[in-house]
DNA sequence: CTTGACCTTGCCATTAGGGCAAGGTTCAAA
DNA sequence: TTTGAACCTTGCCCTAATGGCAAGGTCAAG
């Protein structure tokens, strides 16, 4: 069922089968995500189906925002039979909670840059309350 | 007024009247950001009152969440008499269109989370909901 | 045998900084 | 006067995740 499509294959198809270039493949692997990797005489990479499911597992991670360190722990746990499922909850809650963060600081200055340009009347002439802003409208 | 306060200072001084590393008035000045820079004969640099409220104008764009490049064109503008606020706004829409679209990455990757969290029991037991997705829930 | 697609390693660039090192300067206190 | 602290200088390395390029080796089809 799940080897039915054959033996190991070149970094190009493992790159087109996880949606991830060659490149960060290669990154992937020296960060110790993929298992020591078989070569071929001439020291081609051989993927295996192993490989190519953490390669996707790490795509679906970083698409959902988590570093590479964050990955590199689910890695580990999802290869870990007698893990805890809190250890897994733990880190995406951590991460929401920075998202929440990200997100709300950002919001804050859309807030600030929405008062701005509602009062910028974005014409020809020189005046310009984004400017005065910026250089302490205060003083 | 304005020059009140005495000739020019050093980098330790203008760094805490603007709220800037020293290091990051060094980096800014090599962006071009700044005038050139008076020097003493011992090769110290000097800032004046310009230099100062450019430094506080640039640290006001980074709180508002421009990049570099944006805040060297404000500045641009900024220091243009003949500037139309037409340029000023249009680089600010810019940049709360840039802001939402990240805004709502981020949220796309919260709704998830969100999701799989509350399918995750988070306890001793190892079947975790939020591994089986990055692994591919699919399969 | 040639050509083109693929692979290898390795280095540079990006953003907006932080940090450290080695050395020169300034100023005030002892 | 000397010394020490606090300041300044340049320059180099590090971050996170990724793109890009270059020089060279490999493989398969024509």
């Amino acid at each position: 069922m799940s080897n039915n499509t054959g033996g190991p294959v070149a970094i190009g198809v493992a790159a087109r089968l996880s949606n991830v270039s060659a490149k960060m493949v290669r990154h992937y692997e020296s960060l110790g995500l993929l298992a020591p990797l078989a070569r071929t005489d001439s020291g081609y990479r051989q993927y295996g189906e192993g490989d190519i499911r953490t390669l996707q597992f790490i795509k679906r991670g970083r698409d959902l925002g988590f570093s590479m360190a964050e990955i590199a722990e689910l890695v580990g746990l999802w290869h870990n039979r007698t893990r805890a499922s809190a250890s897994v909850k733990r880190i995406a809650q951590k991460h929401m909670a920075d998202l929440a963060e990200r997100i709300e600081a950002m919001q804050a200055m859309q807030r600030t840059l929405a008062s701005l340009l509602t009062h910028c009347r974005g014409d020809e002439r020189p005046d310009c309350p984004i400017l005065d802003d910026l250089a302490g409208r205060c003083c």
